[in-house]
DNA sequence: CGCACTCTTGACCGCACTCAACGTTGGTGG
DNA sequence: CCACCAACGTTGAGTGCGGTCAAGAGTGCG
C-alpha cells in the first residue's frame, strides 16, 4: 500500500487537532489530555478502505498501528490450502497493531466502508516513552483481548455449533451495546461468521434458522438479528 | 488461599532482593535495573504449589500478579457441565495476571511441583508507574501472547487432529528450545493436552500413535517426545 | 497382591462437513 | 421493463472425522 494514500491529519476528516473525532472517547487517543493530542494528531494520517479492501497481509513488515474511526474490520489468519479462521473484527474506536513484532501476525480486510487514523509504528512508540498514559491504556486494552481471545478458545475447543451460534449474538449484543428487544446489524456475512466461529457456512445457517423456529432470535433481513429470549440464549450459549 | 502460606522474599527462595532469582532474565523482572529492583523485592512473596494445587479459580476476586519461578502452571475455562479448554499453559519466567478485570477470566492450577512469586495487584500497578520500563515489558508479553492466541484460535476453529498434535508438538520445541533430535518433556498430561488442542484424550492417543508409525515423532515414554523428522511434522502441522 | 490411575486400542455412533440443488437479491445491459 | 448473471443464503441427502463407550495394558503404591 503506498503512502500517498493517506491524507495527513487523522482520520481523513480533516480535524487536524482530534479534539472534535467523534472516537475520541472509545478509542486509545482518549487516554490523552487536549494538551497532549497534538503531538498525536502530528503524526496521524486517514484513510478510507471500500468493503473487501485489505489493509495489510499476514507477514507484511508491521509499519504502522491504526485506530478504526468508522465501518469495520476483519482479523484472520490463513492456511496454505485456504482454510481461514477470523481471529477477531473491529469496531469504531477499536485499537488495531499491538499483537506483533516485526511482521504482522494477522491479515486485516475492511468489512464494510471503513475509515482508519494511522499511526506509523515508530513515531508511535516514541509516544509511548512521552506518555505513560497512552501505554497504560493500550496494557489495559491487550489484557481486555486477551480475555476475548480466551472466550473464544473456549467457544472454539469445546462448544457446539448451537452454543458457538448463541455465544456469538449475546456477544455481539454485549459489543454494540443493544437496547432490550433491539434488532442488532450483523458485521458479519454468513462466510464471515463460520469462519470465526470455526463453522461452516451451511451449518452457520442452519444454526440460525434452528434459534429462529426455537423462539430464541429473530431474523428480520439477513443483516439483523433481534434477540428474543436473552435469557434463553444465555442458557443456549453454555454459560 | 490464605495469605500466610505466602512467604516474603520472593520466589519462597529467601533471595530477598531478587539479585539473584535463576529467572530474572526471563522474567518481567528483567526489565528492572539492579538499583529498582528492592521496590519489586519489597512487594513479592514466594510460595509452593503441589502437582493439582489450584493458585485461583475463574471468578475469583484478582488481587495479584505473579511471576512463574519454577515448575509448570495450566490456564482453563470450564463450562458448567465440566467441559474444560485449557487456554494456555506457563513456565519459568512466565508473567501471570495482564487478562482480567476485577476478576480472574480464567482458572490456574500448578501441573508439576510450581514456585511463585507473587505481586499484590495494587502494589503492583503502582509500581508500573514507577516504572515504565515494566510496563512497556508487559505490554511487550501482552502482545506475544495475543499473537499466540490467535495461533491457537486457528488450531482450534481449523485444524484436523493430526494437524493440532503435530502443531502442539512443534510449538513445544520452540518454547522449551529444543536441541535437534533431543527428547522433549511433555508439561502436560494426556488429558491436558486434550483440552489444550480441543479434543477428547482417546484421539489425542491414537494421533500420537499415529505419527509414531508415521515416523515424525519418537515416544520414549509417556512424558517425552522425540522430534524424529522436524520438516514432515512441520508439513503435518498444517503451516 | 490389589487398587487406582493413566494411556492405548477397538467398535460404533453422531454432529458437523461435503456435495448439490434451489431461492433470493441486486446489479447490468439490451 | 425484463432477461441475465453473480453473489449470498437456505435447505436436503449422504458421508466421515472425531466423539462415545468399553475393554485391556502398563505402572506405581500401599
Amino acid at each position: 500500500m503506498s503512502l500517498d494514500e493517506w491524507k495527513p491529519g487523522g482520520a481523513g476528516c480533516a480535524k487536524a487537532l482530534c479534539e472534535e473525532c467523534e472516537v475520541r472517547g472509545l478509542s486509545v487517543c482518549g487516554a490523552l489530555r487536549s494538551t497532549e493530542l497534538p503531538a498525536l494528531a502530528a503524526i496521524a494520517s486517514g484513510r478510507r478502505l471500500e468493503p473487501g479492501q485489505t489493509l495489510f497481509h499476514e507477514g507484511d513488515p508491521a509499519e504502522d498501528v491504526f485506530t478504526v474511526t468508522g465501518g469495520a474490520l476483519k482479523l484472520f489468519k490463513l492456511m496454505s490450502d485456504g482454510r481461514r479462521q477470523i481471529t477477531g473484527y473491529l469496531l469504531p474506536g477499536d485499537f488495531l497493531g499491538l499483537a506483533y513484532g516485526s511482521t504482522y501476525v494477522f491479515g486485516a480486510e475492511a468489512i464494510s466502508g471503513t475509515t482508519l487514523c494511522r499511526f506509523p509504528r515508530r513515531q508511535f512508540l516514541r509516544l509511548l516513552d512521552e506518555f505513560p498514559a497512552l501505554e497504560h491504556e493500550l496494557l489495559g486494552r491487550a489484557s481486555s483481548e486477551l480475555a476475548a481471545a480466551q472466550e473464544q478458545m473456549l467457544l472454539l475447543g469445546r462448544k457446539t455449533a448451537r452454543e458457538r451460534v448463541a455465544s456469538f449474538v449475546l456477544q455481539l449484543a454485549g459489543r454494540v451495546g443493544s437496547e432490550h428487544d433491539a434488532s442488532l446489524a450483523l458485521p458479519l456475512n454468513r462466510t464471515d461468521i463460520a469462519d470465526y466461529l470455526g463453522l461452516t457456512i451451511e451449518t452457520v445457517s442452519r444454526t440460525f434458522t434452528l434459534l429462529r423456529k426455537e423462539g430464541l432470535i429473530g431474523l428480520p433481513d439477513k443483516q439483523q438479528v433481534r434477540l428474543l429470549a436473552r435469557e434463553a440464549l444465555q442458557e443456549a450459549a453454555g454459560i
